[in-house]
DNA sequence: ACCTGAACACCGTTCAAGT
DNA sequence: ACCTGAACACCGTTCAAGT
């Protein structure tokens, strides 16, 4: 019969998530199944549908909470509103951190792909645009005359950047020889970069 | 008893990788398994691990051969040895190009991750540098008087940056309001990019 | 209404048995 | 030596049955 009305809904959706991110942050998302979350909260695997639609709704759920971490290291990263070309760096610093620190959640939020056809929910897109206003924000700051269509893609090639050095230089697969550290490839890109977007102002 | 000795160890693990490169073509990586390419190949799961140590091993060959014809791409598309600044474009487009003619194949190259512990054989290693080399190449030409210390770097923060614009870009999941081409992002990218590093000569 | 657990259709991998 | 196919330990998902 096992432990009926011990949880609310919301409880176990809570405590089932709670599981998956300690499986994930343990053995990584490929260590993520159905029947080691219930394993972990003393429920049968029938349950969790009562909750989550599959496992794909699972494990969006846990990316948003993942994201939502990540936004908070990085807003608290320029809370006390550093000049703008700091605040930057900044930012890249705080979203190196969080992958070096939260590696398995973070890559997580990446290597999950849901079934052809179907798409994320608006509450995780929000998400996302959120932790790029940051980005936005300071870019826009730092050059006052240009565009706002600029600024958007100014930050997005920035962004991806520094997401490209952080994603190939967690793939030991892609370690090219003579590896160099994120934080020093990061500061090549964001300085030569910033360089380069400043003097065609 | 099926089809004994009808084909080599070679020939075997030859359309058993074709079989796979079919499979993750029309379905992606998450639609191959062992079960599958024997299926197609006429022959049973026990044989593939005559050819294969596991399954990992397959997939490990099967992106060998997506790297050798990226590099082949790569390489045409500077074949005709054009200045170093537009050669660096040209290769951003080669690659841009075979992420979106060859997507699943392209993605399942960084999809793939080994068990913890296990690392890459070095025939894998040498093509990844392989086509590294080339951006570093007409970097070396771009800027004759940086150390190659500084041309590794700026290799690596450069060619990073233009796969985190095509990784960002194909994971619709991660599609900024607003989206802009891939095409449009690399530009913003390489040519701020180039500017800085040549500006501070 | 909540939850179980058997059932189904899949996996990867191994290995005794057949030719 | 090559290859099969049953067996094992896993998956995700469904749903009749129990409380």
């Amino acid at each position: 019969m096992g432990r009926r009305n011990e949880h609310t809904r919301e409880e176990l959706r809570e405590i089932a998530l709670q599981a998956a991110e300690e499986l994930v942050a343990t053995d990584g998302l490929a260590g993520l199944s159905t029947r080691k979350v219930v394993a972990r909260i003393g429920y049968t695997v029938g349950s969790l549908y009562m909750v989550f639609r599959n496992i794909d709704e699972l494990i969006v759920q846990m990316n948003e909470r993942t994201l939502d971490d990540l936004h908070e290291r990085l807003a608290a990263a320029v809370a006390d509103r550093p000049p703008p070309a700091l605040a930057i760096r900044a930012l890249a610093q705080a979203y190196i951190g969080f992958a070096l620190t939260e590696t398995p959640r973070w890559l997580a939020i990446y290597q999950h792909r849901l079934p052809e056809g179907e798409t994320v929910p608006d509450s995780f897109s929000a998400k996302v645009t959120r932790m790029f206003a940051l980005v936005q924000h300071e870019l826009a700051l730092l050059c006052p005359h240009r565009s706002p269509d600029d600024i958007s893609l100014a930050a997005r090639a920035l962004w991806s950047g520094i997401h490209g050095v952080c994603i190939l230089g967690f793939d030991q697969k892609l370690e090219f020889v003579g590896g160099r550290s994120i934080a020093e490839v990061t500061r090549s890109l964001l300085d030569h970069y910033l360089t380069g977007l400043m003097g065609t102002d």
